[in-house]
Parts: structure tokens; C-alpha cells; sequence
RNA sequence: GGUCCCUUCGUCUAUCGGUUAGGACAUCUGGUUUUCAACCAGGAAAGAGGGGUUCAACUCCCCUAGGGACUACCA
């Protein structure tokens, strides 16, 4: 039988980080297998649950590329085969009502002995001629004695006394159905053989595989996960710089480095750092998965993002700058820009960690003449004389072979006679042509934009001097 | 408190009993440079502690310490 994984997160919030990065191994093991990757929205808390939430989690996944297999499953319009399989194990006596009311447990909870002890309901052994007509929760006979283990795929063997599970709950009072039977029963039903999901599960492994038993279904294989914390070591929060899946494309990082950087945490494929999506599917297995917590490095993400930037196709790399500009609720980038741009996307995407980056050293070719300074630039204008650029343009407008090198000779030259160092003309050049200096070399952009363009816009700077 | 999990440079990690413990990011030094920066050369930097097992341990076992998760009619 194929590998079929799933990503199940609950709809309380936007999609986290860590949990995109579950949601990306349980991909990658899909697609490394060929095997199927599916979505199911955890919706049994009702109170919680929202749709906006459930609509930002597709909208996250969506822009990681992380593509699931059929309709995505909300897991509340199951809850009637919840209930079913809930009977089921009520009437093969693997389950049992439970009348204990709420405040009963608590006070339980409270008393000297439910310090060290879970709740042990009276109920899970009385007759039925005892039951009384009120309200009821249907609960788990979970064994009490003997062990049990699990062969965690990325854990090991672990290993817990049958007599620390309690009997828990697997239909609310309500009717409605609990997480842990709900999981079970969608996994099995859905096929589900791998799961994937983040180590503060470990335990749940365990309880299900109890229910798991009860039912004689197949357990599935289980990968815990460690967790990804801060910088400091602490659970990774707003207070590290972002959390939220979406935050991240709205700062400008490519989906593509988003996908490397989070596969390498926790996951390794020998001394391989930077790879593609398809590498990464390639060479995407269990036995690389580290054990231990990792901590989210802004830095070295940044340098993940600053290999794809240069690296990644042309359509890709316009795909996502699109993206980016949309998640500022700015408009998109005309045709006519777009042209512009792919002319120039060679000298650009170098030396650029994000996508604004890029877009700043593109203001040479989307903006237009004349190019005002920005405020901090204006000083290195004031810098050349009038007189400098006065001797410089006819030599420019002398030049018949306008290439890079040719121009960088110039340059040289014409700094040499006017005796100072090639950057007091150079740097002012780039301000003159893109009103910055966050630009690409000044001759790749005289280059890019011509002989005329280039003097047009040392006539509009002249102008002002 | 109880149960379970984890522990190699600052960070992400390689190592699957025998290595000068390797790489990447960050950092430091020198060089180069028309900017944000990039690039080149070089440096510093790690097996939590203690016991075993073994000819040999980062690697296997135990204990301690530290960190984390769980301990809901949440997921």
C-alpha cells in the first residue's frame, strides 16, 4: 500500500510556522514516496473553530506550494461516524457510559488523591441495571495493567504502563466527539498509514493506539516531531520576529526558501544546505530527522532566501515578487513593468537577501524620470560639481560602443584626469539614474537603459544643480 | 508532583565504536570594492557532568543536571 500522510491542523488561529514546517514534512514524504498528502481542518472544538482561520491555513499552504491531495476534510462534518465508531466500542464493551458530572471530576481533581492519580470513573464497571437517565459521556476501558510501546519512526521505542492512561473520553455529553476518536477514526477511515505531526503528540500515540486495539485496526506508523523554538531557546512567539506562515511572505521571502530553510531544521541529508524543492523530495526521508528541538535563525534564513533569489527560474522569481507586492495590497506589476524588469533581473536579483531588495535596486527601470534623490542620497550630488558632471556628459555622449566595459574605462579614466577616486563619480551617477544608491553597479544600468536614457537623466539631474 | 522525550561549535547540523570531530549561518582578521552589499583568503569556536561496557566511545548502558511536552467533556 502507498504512503498517505496528512497535515490536520485545527482552525483556531493562522497557520504557525512550526506547524508549516509539519505540514511541509508529512508533503515531502508523500511526494518523496509517492504516496498521497492529505488536508483535514480539526473542527471538533466549535467553540474555537473559525472559518477565517480555516481560510488563512489554505491561503498559507497555498503559498508554500504545499498542495494536498483531494477536498480538504473538516473533521466536525464527520462527527456522526464518530459516533458510530464510538458505539461500536460501547457495545463491544471496549467503552463504557460514564455519568460522573464535570464537578465530580473536579472535586476529584482537587482532593488529596487526585493530586497523584487520574479520575477512575465508578461507572466503568456498573451494570446496566444501575444506569441511571441523565446526561453521559462515553468512555474508553482502557487496560490497566501490562505495557505498551510504540516504534516512533523518528523517536525510537517508547514505552508506558497501560495503568498511566485514563479512561478518556471519546464522546462528549453533547454527542459530539473528542480529538482522539476523531483522529483515529479519520486516519483509518481516510487510509492515513503515516503520521507525522509535532512531539507534544508523543503521548496521544500512545492513547490512540489503545483505541486503535479496541477497534483491531492497523496502528499507523508514527514520526514525533520536535518542536521549533526562538532564538533563545524559548517556544518560538511574535517576540522573535514572526510566527504566523503569513508574516513571512509579507516580509519577502520566496516560498522556495521558505520550503529549504524549514526542511533543514530538523531535518538533514548529509552536509547539503541549499537545495531545490525537487532535491529536497528526493531526498526527503524519517531517518534524517533529528530528535532534538531546533531554534528559528532569522540569519540563516535570510541566507537561504538570498540563494534563491539568485538562483531560482525567472518565472518563479516574477511569481513570487507579484505575490509579495499583492501581500502589501499594492498593485501589481504591469506588463510594460514586467518587461522592464526581466531585462534586468540578471543584475538585480544579485546581492538581494529579500524581495524588497530587489525592488529597490529595480527603481532604475519601474520608476521614472526625473529621478528625485531620496533624502539621504541628495548629499552625494552635492558631492559632484556641476563642473564634473559638465566635463563628463560630452565624453558619455561620445561614446559609440555602449558597453559595460567601455563606460567602466571611461570612468576610470575620467576619474584619473579629474584626480579623485572612482566612487565620487560613480556613486553620484547612480543617484542621477536611480535617485539611490541601492542600485545595481552604475554601468550595468547605463547599460540597461541606453545611451539616451542615461544622458536624458544627467540633463534632468544638471537641471537642478 | 507524575509520565514521556531531548542534550555535538553562538545557531542549524554531519558522524551510524577507531576522524586532526566535518559543513553551513553568524562572528573575528586581512584583501578587494562604485552603494545595500558581494567576493577572496585566513582564524576562533562543540561532544552537559559522572560512572560503566570495550583494546577503543560523541557514538552502547546507567545515574545526575539542565531543557521540553503531556497531565481537559482543547486539539
Amino acid at each position: 500500500m502507498g504512503i498517505v500522510t496528512r497535515f490536520a491542523p485545527s482552525p483556531t488561529g493562522y497557520l504557525h510556522i512550526g506547524g508549516a514546517r509539519t505540514a511541509l514534512f508529512n508533503w515531502l514524504y508523500a511526494r518523496a514516496n509517492g504516496g498521497k498528502f492529505l488536508l483535514r481542518i480539526e473542527d471538533t472544538d466549535r467553540e474555537r473553530s473559525t472559518d477565517e482561520a480555516t481560510r488563512a491555513i489554505f491561503e498559507s499552504m497555498r503559498w508554500l506550494g504545499l498542495d494536498w491531495d483531494g477536498e480538504a476534510n473538516s473533521q466536525f462534518a464527520r462527527r456522526d461516524r464518530h459516533a458510530e465508531v464510538a458505539h461500536i466500542l460501547l457495545n463491544t464493551n471496549h467503552a463504557y457510559k460514564c455519568y460522573a458530572t464535570k464537578e465530580e471530576i473536579d472535586a476529584f481533581r482537587a482532593s488529596p488523591e487526585g493530586k497523584y492519580s487520574s479520575f477512575q470513573s465508578p461507572w466503568r464497571d456498573a451494570g446496566p441495571a444501575t444506569t441511571p437517565d441523565a446526561p453521559f459521556v462515553i468512555r474508553l476501558k482502557a487496560p490497566r495493567e501490562g505495557i505498551l510501546s510504540i516504534d516512533d519512526a523518528v523517536q525510537g521505542k517508547v514505552t508506558w504502563k497501560n495503568a498511566e492512561f485514563d479512561d478518556m473520553i471519546l464522546l462528549r455529553s453533547d454527542g459530539t466527539p473528542t480529538y482522539t476518536l476523531a483522529v483515529i477514526v479519520d486516519d483509518h477511515d481516510m487510509g492515513v498509514n503515516t503520521i507525522i505531526r509535532g512531539d507534544e503528540h508523543l503521548i496521544n500515540a500512545g492513547r490512540q493506539s489503545l483505541i486503535y486495539n479496541a477497534l483491531g485496526w492497523d496502528i499507523p506508523t508514527f514520526a514525533h516531531i520536535p518542536l521549533i523554538y526562538g532564538d533563545d531557546g524559548k517556544k518560538l512567539s511574535k517576540r522573535h520576529g514572526a510566527t504566523g506562515a503569513q508574516e513571512f511572505r509579507e516580509m519577502g521571502y520566496l516560498a522556495e526558501a521558505m520550503r529549504n530553510y524549514l526542511a533543514r531544521l530538523g531535518w538533514s541529508h548529509g552536509d547539503d544546505e541549499l537545495f531545490t524543492t525537487e532535491q529536497a523530495i528526493e531526498w526527503f526521508d524519517l531517518k534524517g530527522v533529528n530528535k532534538a528541538p531546533s531554534r528559528f535563525d532569522f540569519k540563516k534564513l535570510d541566507n537561504v532566501s538570498k540563494y534563491h533569489i539568485e538562483n531560482v527560474s525567472d518565472d518563479v522569481l516574477i511569481a513570487g515578487l507579484q505575490d509579495y507586492i499583492g501581500s502589501q495590497d499594492r498593485e501589481p506589476l504591469t506588463d510594460g513593468e514586467l518587461v522592464k524588469l526581466k531585462a534586468v533581473l540578471p543584475i538585480v536579483r544579485e546581492r538581494s537577501k529579500k524581495l524588497p531588495d530587489l525592488l529597490d535596486k529595480s527603481r532604475f527601470v519601474l520608476g521614472a524620470r526625473p529621478f528625485a534623490p531620496d533624502e539621504n542620497e541628495a548629499k552625494h550630488l552635492i558631492s559632484v560639481s556641476n563642473g564634473i558632471l559638465k566635463r563628463l556628459t560630452p565624453l558619455l555622449a561620445n561614446v559609440t560602443t555602449w558597453t559595460k566595459e567601455e563606460l567602466e574605462t571611461l570612468f576610470r579614466d575620467f576619474a584619473e584626469t579629474e584626480g579623485v577616486g572612482l566612487g565620487k563619480i560613480a556613486q553620484p551617477m547612480k543617484v542621477v539614474l536611480s535617485g539611490t544608491t541601492k542600485s545595481p553597479s552604475t554601468f550595468d544600468m547605463m547599460v540597461a537603459i541606453g545611451k539616451d536614457e542615461t544622458l536624458a537623466r544627467i540633463n534632468d539631474a544638471a537641471a537642478k544643480m
